[in-house]
Formats: C-alpha cells, structure tokens, sequence
DNA sequence: ATTTGATTACGAAATAATTCGTAGATAAAG
DNA sequence: CTTTATCTACGAATTATTTCGTAATCAAAT
C-alpha cells in the first residue's frame, strides 16, 4: 500500500525522529494551515492501514513508523521512473545531477558510489 | 500546476509519439481496467487546464502537450526530494542506482556526465 | 471537588481525482 | 438514403484524500 503525500510527510519524521506523539510530529510539520486534529486523524488512518505502530499505554498515544524507509522510498522510486521518465532511471539520475542543487560534497559521495558498484 | 499521476501518464505518450488522437493515446496506454471515455474525460480536463493544446478541425480531435518536457519532469523530481527524500539528492541517486535495474550502458552514460560535469 | 488544558475518537463535510453511461454528431459503408 | 461505427460532450457517480468540529476522557493544577 502506497503512502500518501501527507502520510509520507508523516512518514518522514517518523523515521528520523523515532516514536513520537501527534503533537511532537504536529509540531515538527508545523504546517501554517491544518490543525492538530487534521494531523491526529491522518495518523489514526495510518493506524488502521497498518502504516505505523501505536503504543497506548499512557493517555498520550506514541506512533512509530511500522514500515521500512528505504523500501517504501523504493517504491516511489520505481513509480517515478516509470510514469515520469518512461523507465529511464538514467535520465532521471542525469536531471536530478543536473539541477545544480548538488553540493561538491555529494557529488563526491555519488562517485564513491559508483566506483563501489564498479569493484561487484 | 502539477499533473496528477494519470495525467502524467498521457503526457508521457504525447511527449513520446507527438500529437496523437484519443484512441491512439488509449491503446498506447492499454490499461486493462479503464475505459476509452475515462481517458477522453481526462483529455478534456487536460485542455481545460492548458496542460494540452488541441485541434479541433476534423472530427477526430488532436491533442498534444502544451507543457514542457523537463520542466514538468524536475518540478516532480524537486517534489519527490523533499517529500521522500529529505531533501537529499545524494540519497535518491545513490538509491536509483543500487537498484540493479540499471544496465551497463546507463552507468556508462551517468558516469560520462559526471566527468563532463567536472569540466565546468 | 472543580476547573483547566491536553488528548483521543468519531462522524461528517469539503475537495480532488477517477470513472463511466448516455446522448448526439459525424462520417463511412452498404 | 439508411445503417453502422466512431467520436465528442457532459453530467453524475464513485472513490480517495484532507480537513475539522465536537464530545468524551483523563490528568494536572487550583
């Protein structure tokens, strides 16, 4: 089951943040213009979907994420390959690269990268 | 404004075979599961939206994109960044390229890009 | 014990995206 | 000319997603 954007937002700090309350996820979003309960509600559907894991034994619910990162980034990858760049995981790699966005330091990481595949 | 993923889906064919009818996108496309209406409504919306030029002068309408290629491309690029990767272009390229499906020749392209990057 | 503040549960509204049925127009075939 | 096939237009249903108001619960503070 694919994630949606908001569930992937909540997804994001999940993973880097660990088992965190709606008000902690709330507060680090701190999107100008949904509620709290908007937040809470999005959460208790990732619930129902099995997206994340809840701990109630206090009266503040704590969520973590119960799927795995790399694989779900995965998958929107794949997605993204195919219905953006008709299969090509080289032009999207070459665009990404491209947009200048990219600091010395990772390119850097990227070769290193490469020159690993390489040695398999 | 963004496409949304069906949307993107036919402008893939239109970037791909040009100005192209209805039917054509629709067998290109050959979802099993949706019906040539569905992808005429979508069209229609795509035109109304500006996403898609049309010709009107014969019965069979033709459409073709009306938005650019790669600009569309990196504005879903810029998005899946963000919203799935933390914003780490490293991290989504390094990713893309563990996952095998890449062949020997993209490697050969993407590391091609790379020197030709240095040089400026 | 009462008030106050924070929390969850839940239903329902609002919005967005997808899907298709049906009617009418046009053109091609007989 | 009539039938048949193909196409567009358009409304409406369906499904998915996002949003929030309100009530109930609980805990801490007064």
């Amino acid at each position: 089951m694919k994630p949606t954007d908001s569930e992937m937002e909540i997804l994001q700090v999940l993973w880097t943040k660990g088992q965190s309350s709606v008000r902690e996820v709330f507060e680090t979003l701190d999107k100008k213009d949904v509620g709290y309960t908007t937040i809470l509600k999005l959460m208790q559907i990732m619930h129902e979907k099995g997206m994340v894991a809840r701990d109630t034994s206090s009266k503040t619910h704590l969520y973590q994420a119960n799927i795995e990162k790399e694989s779900t980034q995965g998958q929107f990858l794949d997605k993204m390959i195919d219905t953006v760049y008709n299969g090509s995981t080289a032009r999207l790699v070459m665009q990404a690269l491209g947009n200048d966005r990219t600091s010395e330091r990772e390119l850097e990481e990227i070769k290193a990268f490469l020159r690993n595949l390489e040695n398999k």
